[in-house]
DNA sequence: CTTCAAGTTAAAGTAAGCTTTAAGTCAATA
DNA sequence: TATTGACTTAAAGCTTACTTTAACTTGAAG
């Protein structure tokens, strides 16, 4: 049992829920920072965990890690975040949550007309079929914003 | 222009917005089927496009082609699906949906009352901290449902 | 008939997000 | 000190959902 400030590999990974080999990958894409022992182990700050915390949460909302790293990179370089560094990531990021969540309803009242209906595809449904003759993507998706849209054909 | 009932892959393309690459794939997959011209070209029955749409909506809102196979097989294997069965397949959906803005809202609510502490991490806080210490990621995620839940550490 | 866009296949490539493997080193305990 | 579990690296592998490539064939218009 150790109450020091750095933390192991195998501490980080406990706490976190991360494999170490999922630690290794985001250092490695440069989500997290670790300094090295003597010995070129890996030793974390105990702050890695909140960053972490942070990208577990965030990835199940369904942001990328490109995304998520550019969202940990509103964080301070040099002191250590303060509550208000967090406040300020995490209020930008409740405004995608909420875009998301608009979005799902959007669609969800859409295919409930489509239960109506029972077409789900071809000119009358611009949920499901965006851009099939005269519709295109553009204005069929206007129920889709972009957090939620795949490209139609790929 | 042509008015017949069998469609070639670079209608269905067109008019499904799908890549015929995609369209091949979705064959190799088992979601759609196609028939042989005399030379072993594919011919498209007209239903392939309701089920294209459906493959497409259903992506977008994030079911994987596993799932959507899985969706699809509650159609009927013989006759042509009727209103009723799409119906029945599109209300099943609906309600994975629902469970979706619900989660979705959950874990809103959840990192609405982070802003408030800033925390976004440790013992406190559930949505991002699941299984640390004590917690544990089953107890930790009751705000992400299954749906937008991924395991902690893979 | 010729021509050429459209279609065919198998196989390899791509991107994200990690995990696994192999082969070897560190560090804490007995 | 000896052991053993924790750790290290680079590189390859995995899954999903397709696209790209290469080399070749169909089929419809002129």
């Amino acid at each position: 049992m150790d109450t020091h400030d750095v933390l192991t590999v195998s501490e980080v990974s406990r706490r976190s829920g991360f494999a170490s080999s999922a630690l290794r990958y985001y250092e490695a894409e440069e989500l997290i920072t670790a300094s090295r022992s003597a010995g070129g182990q890996r030793r974390y700050e105990r702050a890695v965990l909140r960053r972490l915390a942070f990208i577990r949460a965030a990835s199940n909302v369904g942001l990328t890690l490109d995304e998520i790293r550019t969202e940990l990179s509103r964080l301070p370089d040099r002191r250590t975040p303060t509550k208000a560094d967090w406040q300020k990531i995490t209020r930008h990021w409740y405004g995608r949550l909420n875009e998301q969540i608009a979005a799902l309803e959007r669609l969800r009242d859409g295919l409930d007309s489509c239960i109506g209906c029972g077409c789900l595809s071809l000119k009358r449904c611009a949920i499901s079929n965006p851009r099939d003759v005269a519709a295109t993507w553009t204005t069929g998706a206007a129920l889709l914003p972009a957090v939620l849209r795949r490209p139609p054909g790929r």
